[in-house]
DNA sequence: CTGAAAGCGCTTACAG
DNA sequence: CTGAAAGCGCTTACAG
């Protein structure tokens, strides 16, 4: 029995084995056109026998497509994207397609794990947070190669989803307000991806029209990782006058917020509310639980790999979809005004 | 120009563009042979105009090989896993090999995601924690395609990769003792790997060759993930007596009880002491900081990845690694003797 | 230094 | 219902 370099048995093999020629065993592996029964099974037991697979290389490149979506994603380890690669990889299997993941490392230069993709290992993709050159965006596009951004910005001409950071901070602000803070703390979040300045800008215009001024000695700067919350919250308790609400610009960080006051003994919310965003698992686990702001990230994920699997049958004018955040009032925002 | 159904240009629009053959083409981009300096220069602006990118596809058909690494974990949510993805990475990196990541649902009864790898998508690949049919695993290997397992058993003939659950586990019961604790519980993981049962042997023989009994009332089972660890705190809180320690299988699961016990008010490690096993991020976050067991998880993944790598090179016997824990005391376990 | 041709392992009209 | 043959986009001896 022929094999070739690697052992593994080809289409010829079985062909041979089952004394058929390589189209019907193609036939029988694709369940297409009407096969003999006895011929059909004597195909199968050489598959079985010869443990044959298919080379997903060799269908590729005849088919010319793969049945396989692309997924790239900047931190493998955000618990916030986990719900995301959830929701792509639900869609892909909702029409029997693979998933295949990259996880760009931080900070990476080159463009490696997205020239992985395009070159045709997959038929389209969903990129989350990861920082693409414009004119790449949009020569994939034009080569029929479909690609959806999540979370991040892309051009007119790529299907972006995003969530409504600016509306959702908002809220969550007046929320603060309403519950009768007068101080905020912001700490921010990196300004890699756009949703840093949204939020702040939600937190700014929710003070600005409650006619309050924002204390430029209340902002301290993180990285949306853990570990840069707790920095950032040791420097707010340098400040003076001390702020009697922090809001932090993700959940982890504003987690670290709140081990930092604890462990100096200061109450939270009684001392110091704290507020985060994200509404990831652990939210709800804090002592105190966190008021928060949910992203839909499943239904971000979803929606975006539909775009990219409808965008591989029809062609579809891309859209930008803002999906709505939701205020999640949990008890370490306290009440000041009780 | 010629371009193929998806409005790539392939490797003949370049050759024609340049006015060379596609075996021109082919050398100037793999950097082989001398190529006359100006063809080079000519190809290369081919290269350039018409956006080629070789398809990874034809390439790995003619080449038989993708220079690309499988990697399939269970949970990619798992914190303790990111850093064996990181290790993975870096080793792959080191080779020029990309990496492919897949990560298998939950309980997926298919090999669905198995499958997409071994269909010569890539060369081999790192499997952690995932059940894998022994036949499966002996065919791969016989076939030339390299696994290695992680945090997993196998079979003799496939190279696994693992951590000293029992002599970890046993070191820090025997901490426990040392201090002073008499009265142990155990939050259990799940069964679907070897761990749990090798950390809850190497937690029963510190006790037995300490003359302790171990009481059966102070058992509860978890699942490893964050949630498991509330329940089964909540249920030993309701035996009598009280233990004065517990030993959760991993970290997530001992925070989670930590968060129990404070929202009682029942003090750690006055009270109870509270130990875990991982040394996940978060452990050294945690109030009061976690006393834990560290895995050597980047190593773990790292040295898998070489593993298979040189696999691909050469012929090696598979061989069995485990890798040695170390003891982390921070203060969750107090010090009941002092 | 360069090109024509075979081959990698499949799918898919086209005949029969 | 089945087979021979072309073609997918590359690489790689083999000639020249």
């Amino acid at each position: 029995m022929e094999k070739n370099f690697r052992g593994d048995a080809t289409i010829a093999d079985v062909a041979q084995h089952a004394n058929v020629s390589i189209s019907t065993v193609s036939r029988v592996i694709n369940g297409l056109n009407r096969v003999h029964p006895q011929t059909r099974q004597r195909v199968m037991e050489a598959v079985e026998v010869l443990h044959y697979q298919p080379s997903a290389y060799a269908r590729g490149l005849a088919m010319q497509r793969t049945r396989t979506l692309g997924f790239i994603i900047s931190s493998i380890s955000d618990p916030f994207y986990v719900e995301i690669v959830r929701g792509v990889e639900e869609a892909a299997a909702s029409e029997q397609y693979n998933l295949l993941i990259a996880s760009q490392p931080f900070n990476m230069e080159s463009q490696r794990y997205l020239e992985l993709f395009t070159q045709k290992r997959v038929d389209g993709m969903v990129l989350v947070g990861i920082k693409t050159r414009k004119e790449v965006l949009e020569h994939l596009q034009t080569r029929g190669f479909p690609v959806a951004l999540v979370q991040q910005e892309g051009t007119e001409n790529v299907a972006t989803f995003l969530t409504d950071n600016y509306g959702g901070a908002r809220r969550l602000t007046e929320h603060l307000l309403r519950l009768g803070y007068r101080h905020l703390a912001y700490i921010a979040g990196s300004n890699d991806t756009p949703d840093n300045l949204e939020r702040f800008k939600g937190f700014r215009d929710a003070l600005d029209h409650a006619g309050l001024a924002f204390n430029p000695n209340h902002f301290a700067q993180g990285d949306y990782y853990r570990g840069s919350g707790y920095r950032a919250m040791e420097e707010l308790l340098e400040r003076h006058p001390l702020p009697e609400a922090v809001f932090a610009a993700n959940d982890q960080m504003a987690l670290d917020a709140i081990l930092v006051l604890r462990t100096r003994g200061i109450r939270v919310p009684d001392d110091l509310a704290v507020v985060g965003f994200d509404d990831i698992p652990m939210a709800s686990y804090a002592l105190p639980p966190l008021t928060t702001v949910r992203q839909p990230a499943y239904e971000l994920g979803f929606k975006a790999a539909k775009e990219v699997l409808g965008a591989l049958r029809e062609r579809r004018t891309p859209q930008r979809v803002v999906l709505p955040t939701q205020l999640i009032v949990r008890a370490s925002c306290g009440d000041r005004s009780a």
